[in-house]
Parts: C-alpha cells; sequence; structure tokens
DNA sequence: ACCCTCATGCAACTCAGTTGCAAAAGTGTT
DNA sequence: AACACTTTTGCAACTGAGTTGCATGAGGGT
C-alpha cells in the first residue's frame, strides 16, 4: 500500500489526513499487524503519547482501524481493509508470540465457525493463538 | 464444587486455603466464569485489593486459575478444574458480552483447531465471541 | 511461651492512557 | 494579505488499575 492509498482511505473515512496521522497509519502499513499504542509510541518518537491516543479513537470511529484483544492484556489497533463504515470485519486468527511479544495476522486462515447456543447473538469473533513465531523458536 | 472440594484443591496445588483465598476461590465457584480482578473485588468488599492481586498471581502461578484476554480490555482469571501443575487447558469457547461486560465459558462448545503456517509453535489458543448475551438480548 | 514463617492491610507508588488547555496550524472569506 | 474561525498539536496534569514496601498479625512447630 502506498502513502497516496492511505491519504485516500483516510479521506473516505472522513478523516483529515494531517502529518500525525499518516505517520500513525503508516505505522500499520509498515509493520503489516496489529499494533498497541505503546509500540506505536515507541516507533514514532516524535509523536505526542496524546496525539497518538486520540488519532487511535478517531480512526476506530470512523472504522479504519478496530481493536482486538491483546495476547498479553490491554488492546491492539488493526488496520482494517474491508471495513465499511458501520461495519467491522477482516476476520482471519491472529498469533501472539509469547517471547516477543508481537501479533501477527494469519490472514490467509479464516476463523471456523461454530454455533452458539440459543439466546447468545454474536458480533465479532477472535481466535488468538498464544505461542512461539518464527522468529523467536 | 464444595468447599471442602475448593481446599483440597488449593492444597493439592500447594496453596495454604486461607480465609481470603477461600472467599476468593469461592467466588469462582459461585460465579461459574472467568473473573476479572475488579470483579472481585466489587463481590468481596472486605478483601483488599493488594490481597486479590497477590492471590490471584499466586493461584497462577500454581496452575490453579489461568488468564485469558477480557472481551473489553485487561485480563479475566479462570478457575482451572483440569489443569495440572505443569500444563493449562481447558480450551472451550468464551462469549464477551458487549453490554454488561461479563464473561462467559460456553462449556460445551470446543475450540475448533486450526492448521498454522510452518514456523508457528503453539502453546494455547483463545476463541472469543462478543456479542449480546441471553440476559442483555 | 517462644521463635519463625507466611499472610494481611494500609499507604505509597507506578505506569499506561486520557484530559485540559493554551499555542499553532489550517481553512475560508472578504 | 488580513481576518475570524475551526481543528490539531504538544505539554503538563490527572486518573485509575494494579503492584509493591513495610510494619503488624496470625498460624504452626518445638
Amino acid at each position: 500500500m502506498q502513502e497516496t492509498d492511505i491519504i485516500d482511505l483516510m479521506m473516505h473515512h472522513g478523516v483529515k489526513p494531517t502529518a500525525n496521522r499518516i505517520l500513525i497509519a503508516n505505522a500499520f502499513v509498515k509493520e503489516h499487524r496489529p499494533l498497541s499504542m505503546s509500540e506505536i509510541e515507541v516507533q514514532l518518537e516524535s509523536v505526542d503519547k496524546s496525539v497518538i491516543s486520540r488519532t487511535l479513537s478517531l480512526f476506530r470511529e470512523r472504522h479504519l482501524v478496530h481493536i482486538l484483544p491483546d495476547g498479553g492484556d490491554g488492546v491492539r489497533y488493526e488496520l482494517c481493509h474491508r471495513c465499511s463504515d458501520d461495519h467491522d470485519d477482516d476476520a482471519h486468527i491472529h498469533f501472539y508470540c509469547s517471547r516477543c511479544g508481537k501479533t501477527f495476522c494469519l490472514e490467509d486462515i479464516p476463523i471456523p465457525e461454530v454455533t452458539l447456543p440459543q439466546g447468545y447473538q454474536e458480533e465479532s469473533v477472535n481466535y488468538m493463538v498464544t505461542g512461539l513465531c518464527p522468529d523467536c523458536r
């Protein structure tokens, strides 16, 4: 994905593409995996954490990213290419490496579906495998 | 599960069953679902949060509970009946209600397995469905 | 009763994340 | 270009969950 594409994506979601926002969105493209706020903070020293916090909230509100539970604690943010304005979906499984703490998208592996008991109404599904990633084995 | 069983379980895992610890373990039995630290704090006003924190760490260390990512943020602790001393497993799916914030065990639904790409080494799996629980629909 | 170890309760601390606010950067109008 | 207006930014202060330090207290063994 090019920088121009990111700007298009932002505009399309009603987000004004400021310099900081482009940096943050680029971080997702570059790493190609879900990032935590602190990971972004480390990667973009020049950007204040308050800006990161507010930007991620805005991105989320406008469905540019969605959140998923971190393998450890806290949450991670994932850029969604296929999210429409009112619906987040991009249902692949994730892998959390317990050594390096990174979360990877296994985009080729769709989440196997299950049938819920009567009364439960599904909104979204998260399938997370924890273990060692190729680099940490 | 009876209180005597809980005490047995603790002893079996090398945890001295003090009054506070029994209260905390009982909370899990009573609710029959994974609890967050703050949920326990609310339920057991008489027990200091430092005690809860240290107790949960101890329980975890001794494999009496294991953690799972909260549907929201943070983590929840789940009493494991079938965990041996060196291995936590109890692989059923969980349901997180986005309205009431509770997490439920769907014990009858095993987690469907997937084949990971070369190089990834699995340690544990978490399958979490988010949506509305029967009470909140 | 004594000693020793472990558990407890309170207060102080830590750290991630959020919020308040004034300065700065954009945007549009005349 | 100057103006008024809106949005974003950067800093500092705040917040709240969770943890840690430490003195007291309870339990267990001799």
